[in-house]
DNA sequence: CCTTGATGGTACGGAACTCATATTATATTC
DNA sequence: GAATATAATATGAGTTCCGTACCATCAAGG
């Protein structure tokens, strides 16, 4: 027998995987952001603005794909809420620059504690070799995902 | 030097590897769901309803965390656009069964393709063992964020 | 049967959200 | 220093969300 099949049927379980993966992501995003009393959109701009330290709003509207108009009430929401700060760019009086407010990222991580807690046993079982392995593989999937977007029709 | 620093390290980066991939995975998704005029939340509805063949109302406002009135406006939409069917179960005449239309698959994979394409390419650079590894990683956090959706709290 | 209570799905309406466009303030260019 | 471009927000019309009420159907007990 060949190995081709094999390495084919593996690649479309990897791929099949991998989407419902992101779909129970999805879904646990969801009922993360129900928690905390933000939409999904929120919440995902809430994290891009944790992860990417501060930045302007138009920054993340190029990187979250909103509408401008969108983001400012996004920004509304989450300011009023306590989430983030706005302040002016010194260097640029247009600009503004959001920030997450310090202390508040552990509400939002205890919500995931139970996936972060389950992720970890599950890395328990591998060696380290394979930790690796996995490591690069998810940091390629999640650039491959940032590229397709790029790459999207219209 | 310990080998548990290192283990402990791979933990912290699998960890934000996979949060990272999951909110590309998101942004994809709401691109995605942009091109086809749904929103996200109609586009995973749509995914689950094609995954997991005819189901009721009920069972996808369980499986996705909406609210029951939510879902009705999400099923007008999907079916209005024609995305899906829905006809009476002939066992129990309150109920709906609601099925993807066959064939408006390919719309969706089409705009997932770059994203499957590149997936594939980076699946040819590992040996069929450490897929099968990947593949049972997958699998097994998949049904990590299932469990994490039961045990939140409320 | 025929009540009684539970369940599946939807209708309704007010609150919240999205987004095209207009507006204001500042920066850049010629 | 006038013209143009850019950053962010205000505005308002259209859409979506969800608590509640409602109707149809089923299941159990008398």
């Amino acid at each position: 027998m060949s190995s081709v099949p094999s390495r084919a049927k593996l690649n479309g379980v990897i791929r099949d995987s991998l989407r419902e993966l992101g779909l129970q992501l999805a879904l646990l995003n969801f009922q993360v952001s129900n928690r905390l009393k933000l939409n999904p959109g929120d919440l995902n701009c809430l994290d891009i603005i944790g992860r990417h330290g501060p930045l302007s709003p138009s920054t993340l509207t190029r990187l979250s794909g909103m509408h401008p108009a969108t983001m400012t009430g996004v920004l509304d929401r989450l300011e009023k809420a306590g989430w983030i700060n706005r302040e002016r760019d010194p260097n640029d009086r247009r600009a503004v620059l959001v920030s997450a407010v310090k202390g508040r990222g552990a509400e939002v991580l205890k919500l995931y504690s139970g996936m972060n807690t389950s992720v970890a046993a599950i890395s328990a079982s591998y060696s380290e070799a394979e930790l690796a392995v996995l490591a690069d593989f998810l940091q390629r999937c999640k650039d491959a995902a940032e590229e397709a977007i790029d790459e999207l029709p219209d």
